[in-house]
DNA sequence: CAATTTTATACGCTACATCGTATATTGACA
DNA sequence: TGTCAATATACGATGTAGCGTATAAAATTG
């Protein structure tokens, strides 16, 4: 599943979603990237001012990727066609 | 163009090849995004440690996105074919 | 090559992520 | 509803990003 993120919120959305389809919980994430779990909690509501590094550690453990892409007009927003 | 990117130094380096293809400095970008030139420059370096807001104001700026995905099998790795 | 623009780096400062540890809150399930 | 697991939050400590400002180094262009 490809999940758009453009905001910090959407991008620790996809991280839990993704955490839980693997049935692991944020102690055990934690443990995997030697973060806190009350890091992991912050990373996935989403606080902005996360570090990209936590960020990265956690997808890699995670078996996720980021592609970068110019922004796709309407994705989402059906008022866009009209 | 849609770029992989699974480290820091990646996403940097995504992000240098659009601004530059916008034909703008990293201080207009900058200007831009109210962080200084040198913050841009150190993005672009792929410090770990800058943060996701920085990144994210970055990208808007460029009208990029990010798109998280399952981790692709055998991206640009020819031995994992065999 | 010289002049100019662009990018990298430095210093002291403030803000804040992450740490370890601990607890409070919430959620799941018998 | 009560118990246990999972998640959110708290505290003081430490590390470091990003700030303003300035300059050094590198790249571009005439």
């Amino acid at each position: 599943m490809e999940q758009i993120a453009r905001t910090s919120k959407q991008i620790g959305a996809a991280i839990r979603r993704r955490r839980r389809l693997l049935n692991l919980s944020q102690g055990e994430l934690g443990a995997k990237t030697k973060l806190r779990q009350a890091t992991i909690s912050a990373l996935e509501n989403g606080e902005p001012g996360a570090r990209l590094r936590t960020l990265i550690d956690v997808m890699v453990a995670l078996g996720l990727e980021l592609v970068i892409r110019e922004r796709s007009k309407a994705e989402g927003r059906i008022e866009d066609f009209f």
